[in-house]
This record gives C-alpha cells, structure tokens and sequence, in this order.
DNA sequence: AAAATACTTTACGTTTACGTAAACTTTATC
DNA sequence: GATAAAGTTTACGTAAACGTAAAGTATTTT
C-alpha cells in the first residue's frame, strides 16, 4: 500500500506550494474529504493523491467541476454498477479526444516556436555582423576625419 | 501571401464558433487590431490567425494576457533591437518548459487512464460471467424449484 | 417607408478560483 | 499563564472571461 500516513493541511500545502486557503476550498467543493479531529482537518493519503491530480488537470487547463465529475465517476465505478462502468469508458474516452487535441495544439505550438526561434537568431546574426563591419571601419581609418 | 481578405465579426465568430462578444472582448483586451469602416470592425488575416492562435492557447491553459505578451513580444520583436531578440528567446524557452511539463503530465494522464480503462474492462468482464452463469444455472432447472 | 438584419457602445451581471481580513479555538513553547 | 503558532469559520473582495440586456446606428430587403 501506499505511505499509509496523515497529513496537516499545511504539509499538504507546503508540498505542492499551495495555500492552505485553496486545499480548504477543494474540500469546499468536493474535492477532498478530509477527517476530522476536533475541528482540524485530517488528510489521508488518497487525498494527497487526490490534490496531486487537481493539480496536474489544472495545468493541462481543467476546471475544479471537471475534476470533480471525474472523482466522483470513479468512485462510483468502484461501486460495480454495470451503467456506470459504461459511463466512465465512455467519459475515458472523451477525456482521450481531449488529450489529442492537446498534443495536436502542442506540436503545432512547438513547431511555431521553432521558426520564431529561427528567426531570432536570424535577425541577431544580422545585428552580430553590422557591429564587426563598423569595428573593422573604425580600425581601416582611424582619426582620418581630420586628415581631411 | 495568405488569403488577403478581409472579415466582418460574425464571419469570425461563425468560422471559429464564438461569440461576437469573445471577439469584442479580444480587441479590447488589445488582442486583435480591427480597422474600421465607420464605426464597423474589419478584421484582417493577420487578425484570423491572431484569433485562432488565442483559442488555440486557450486550450493549452493560456490566459488572454499571457497570449498578449507572447504577440507583444513578437511585434516588438519584429523592430529588430538587440535587447528585444533576446529577451523574445528567453520567453520561448520558458514556454517550450511549460510545454515539456505539459507533455508530461499528458503522458501521466493517459497511463492513468489506460490502468482505469483495463479496470473497467475487468469489472465489465466479471459481470458478463454472472450473467452467463445465471442463465446457465436457469437452463440446467427449467422450472426445477416446482419439482420439489 | 417600414421592417428586418447586422453592427455598435454602454454597462451591469455571472462564474471560477481563489485572496484577504476579522475574530475565534486549540495546541505547543517559553 | 502569557504568548506565539497553527488551525478554524465567516464573509466580503477580486481578476478573468465573458453573458446579457438596453438602446442606438447603418444597411439591406420587402
């Protein structure tokens, strides 16, 4: 099994460098479902697991619902109903499309981003080769203005 | 060059399906650079790709104001100052790490979904062995709790 | 010329994902 | 036993990205 320990809400902020004021709110929405000891929360380690895939989908441009749709599917497919068993292959399956499209957006992103580069370094040749061609004046005549 | 037309709003709206107040808002946020007939936005091609490059950084996770940094940075860019080249590189490697990571929590994202996909699959499987095992037991006693 | 269509500005409303401040308990430290 | 440290609830504030309604203009169609 996992590290079977507990965790303070500001272990777990500290860890994914977040405010405490963000864990509590997804608990707020449902996100996380802490324990309780007296009135401090108690995290388990399926809810570090839990903020670490928060986390990541809002990197990858989730929203907190969608996340949530996502938890809540999962467990009641844990439940082994045959109709959300479909359910959530055929969620899996969108969520895939969704992935491609983003991969598609990034390649595309990247190759962009190879030409702007290219270009870059392009127009700072340019720069580079102007500076050594005005050194190399300076040096062919130098102080000739007053030879004049 | 490209398609040299021009577009009215709602033909950009409509190609790109969002709303005429999304596109509003871009120019206002100095995304997009119409001209004007009037008080009638044209929009040129270079204002499409702009368009499509916004949405596309929307899927991606970018906010308005990071996709306006980027085309600031690159119209600036385009002057040709030193400091500007260097400056427009940096930014692209920060973003090509931003990307990295992104492809990497993609990656994370469909091996998940592949073990929560294969556990469906199972539980589907199991299921569907009950069913058959019902029916047979039902084949075998054709009415045999009557025969008591 | 009346009506429909497409466009405009102005401006207030809404959702998401927290930030921030106030006021209060509980636990650890001096 | 005072005080600091970490936790709590309640609640108002905010930035982003539009939605939506109001009221007006410009052009095209009937």
């Amino acid at each position: 099994m996992d590290i079977k320990k507990t965790y303070s809400i500001s272990e777990l902020a500290k860890e994914f460098d977040v405010t405490t004021r963000s864990v509590r709110f997804y608990e707020d929405q449902g996100l996380l479902h802490p324990t309780r000891r007296g009135q401090t929360r108690i995290f388990s380690s399926k809810d570090r697991v839990r903020l670490k895939l928060i986390l990541r989908g809002k990197r990858m441009g989730f929203s907190l619902s969608e996340t949530k749709e996502l938890f809540d599917l999962w467990d009641e497919t844990l439940s082994g109903n045959e109709k959300q068993l479909l359910l959530m292959l055929d969620t899996l399956a969108n969520k895939r499309a969704q992935l491609e499209q983003q991969k598609n957006d990034i390649a595309q992103a990247e190759m962009e981003m190879d030409t702007a580069e290219a270009r870059c370094r392009e127009a700072l040749a340019e720069l580079q080769k102007k500076k050594r061609q005005q050194k190399r004046a300076t040096k062919e005549e130098p102080e000739s203005i007053e030879q004049k």
